[in-house]
This record gives C-alpha cells, structure tokens and sequence, in this order.
RNA sequence: GGGGAGAUAGCCAAGUGGCCAACGGCAACAGACUGUAAAUCUGUCCUCUUCGGAGUUCGAAGGUUCGAAUCCUUCUCUCCCCA
C-alpha cells in the first residue's frame, strides 16, 4: 500500500488559499488541518484573516481558533500538534490537505526541525535587555562562543543571535552544533500547490481585503486584545498599527494605508521563502479542482484518485 | 493688479560655488531565514557596465566661473498674502 498524501496548499496572504483549499477539501472529502501561525488564536479571528464560521462549517478545520493569544505556540509546537493531527485524520482518508502561509511552519511539519532546545521566556528577557542597552555585548559573545554560527548569520539580526545565545546556555554546546538540516523520515508524501496570482492584481485583493476586514470588525477585536499588545501573538500586520491609532499616533485613515503596505511587504517575504525554500507547483487560484486533481495523478500515479 | 515663497530622482525631503549621481525617509524590487516567522535581518534603487568605471541629471532657456543643484537674466508653473 502507498504511503497517505498530504496536500499543501500554500501562497502569499490574500492570494485566496481558504477558498481554494475548501473547494479542494471537500472534492476529496477531507479535512484541512492550518499552517498560519496567527489563524491558530481564537482572539483574532479577523485580524489574521482565519476563515469564516461558514468556510468553517462546510470543511473541519484543524489549528484554526484552537489556541490563546497568550499559549505558547511556535514552529516546533505546530510541527508536534500538526503531526498528531495528520495521523489521527489519515485512518479516515489517506489524502490530506495543509494550508497557509506561513513557510516554516510548513517546512517544519514536512521536514522535521532539529532537535534544538525550545525556547526560554527568561533566557530571551535577559538576553533582550542586553541587546537593548548594547548589541555589540552580544554580537561579540557568540563570536567567541559559536564562530561557526557567527560567519553564516547576519549578526544584526537581534532575533538570530538571541536565540543563538539561548540554545547555548540552555545546552552547554554551541548552535551549530544542533543544525544539522537533517530531513526527519515522514510516513507521507506531499505535494505543495502556490497560488499564482500576477503581482498587481494580488496588491490589489491585499488592499480590498483590508478594507473589508475593518467593516467586518476588526477595530473591535483589536481593542479587546489591545491590553495582551506585547504577547508575541500579536507582534502581527494590523495590529500594530490598530495600537498605533488607539495610542493616537496614527489617524484611522492612516493606519489602514499602513495596514495595506506592510501586508503587501509581508506578502512578497512570503512569495520570497516559496521560491526559494521550496519546491511549488503554481496554480492560479480559480484553477478547476479536476485540474489540481489531474496534476497530482500524474505526479503520483494514483488511480484511486476520483 | 501689487507683494512674498517655492519648483531637486516614483513620492516626501536635505543640500545654497568644488568633498554631489546629490544626506535622510517612504514606496518599489531582490535576497536571507531551524521553536518570535504576519517575526527579524540584508542588498539594490537616474541610465549603461566586462562592476574598474562611463554617460546624462536638480522646472526651461541663456549667462558668469577653471568649476553651478547652488550666483545672474528671462521665461513657465505652483502656493500664500494684500487688492
């Protein structure tokens, strides 16, 4: 017997990935387990665009809502739950579908992470407050402590040395030597399907999205999480700019413009990983299911496949 | 009609004789990415380039000067004030 599928569905935000993946589901009959790594918290539902209760009733969905701002979620969390999921959903039907775009979510769910430390709130607290004072503190610290991490990472980048210096007191060993890139053994396959959108027309939908999503509520919702504003979850386009307004240093007005262009900058990070991280097959969105259906066939010579 | 201010690269904006292809910021484009990833960081950004350079810019046209975005003249346009 041929080992189950796992179906990715992944792309830029506001590329049109929930309709597409629900379309896709239920052609399969399958459920569709998230990789978004806002959509997981129930708080802010409209804020990270999660489908809507409708989408919702029409497919189960798995990581969507299920968790609070203020649980701790993160790549390796996601690699563990999805799993799990996956495993359970694979005794009803060896075809599964994953979508979202955060990249390394899905890359830790199809790859394995290394087994790395997880990380440390205190730890990072402190390590923080030395940044914060001076970045050259540290910069030289994993000089001396991980050379070999220091020539490949860009040593301006506050989060990467952090968590460098993390796994470093949390182990004993340097970062590098838990980077292994090492591909965990899956009982699966995959296939991952980017939506393809020409870049003009997906700034526009990102723009009208934004819209839509202030007269859905959005306002609202971010003032009932305004005083959770340094949870990590919600270091997130739109609301840092919604907090922007309520401190009142941005007009409404204003901080929708600056919803618009940080989500079109976010989304062109993403159209960034897909290229280079992994491999894609590019489909437009209004694609026909029996054509998505057709690729995978051929991809995977499956005949049970109707 | 009279008086004043201003026109700088896609946008905002600094520069008031040489150190200016022109500080900064934004947007845009490209890239990196292993437990913060909707995060964080890097590069390019007048044109051409064998990346050493070469060529054309600072509203327009003239002029002064060894040398002008910067000084002078005229013109065009924008804004403000008084009529």
């Amino acid at each position: 017997m041929r080992k189950p599928l796992v179906i990715v569905v992944t792309g830029p935000t506001g590329s049109g990935k929930t309709a597409f993946s629900i379309r896709l589901a239920k052609k399969l009959n399958c459920s569709i387990i998230s990789a978004d790594s806002r959509q997981v918290f129930k708080e802010i539902p409209i804020g990270s665009a999660a489908p809507t209760n409708e989408e919702l009733n029409e497919v189960k969905h798995y990581l969507v809502g299920s968790h609070s701002i203020n649980d701790k979620f993160n790549a390796g969390v996601f690699e563990k739950e999805a799993l799990k999921i996956l495993e359970s959903l694979f005794k009803e039907n060896n075809i599964q579908l994953v979508c979202g775009g955060t990249g390394l979510y899905i890359k830790a769910l199809l790859e394995g992470l290394d087994n790395i430390p997880d990380s440390s709130d205190e730890i990072r607290t402190e390590l923080d407050e030395i940044w914060e004072s001076d970045p050259e503190v540290l910069k030289k610290q994993l000089q001396e402590l991980d050379p070999e991490y220091s020539k490949i990472t860009d040593l301006s980048n506050k989060q990467r040395v952090i968590r460098a210096l993390e796994v470093i007191q949390l182990s004993g060993k340097t970062y590098s030597s838990f980077r292994k890139s090492s591909q965990k053994a899956r009982d699966f396959d995959y296939v991952i399907l980017a939506m393809e959108l020409p870049r003009e027309e997906l700034y526009q939908r990102i723009n009208r999205r934004s819209e839509l999503m202030i007269e859905a509520g959005w306002i609202k919702e971010a003032r009932n999480v305004f005083p959770f504003r340094e949870v990590n979850a919600l270091q997130t386009v739109g609301f840092r700019e919604l907090f922007e307004f309520f401190d009142g240093r941005l007009s409404q007005e204003e901080a929708i413009e600056k919803i618009k262009i940080n989500t079109r900058r976010y989304a062109k990070r993403q159209l960034t990983w897909i290229r280079n991280q992994q491999e894609v097959s590019w489909v437009n969105p209004e694609i026909e299911t029996e054509s998505v259906i057709k690729i995978i066939k051929d991809r995977f010579s499956l005949d049970e496949l109707s």
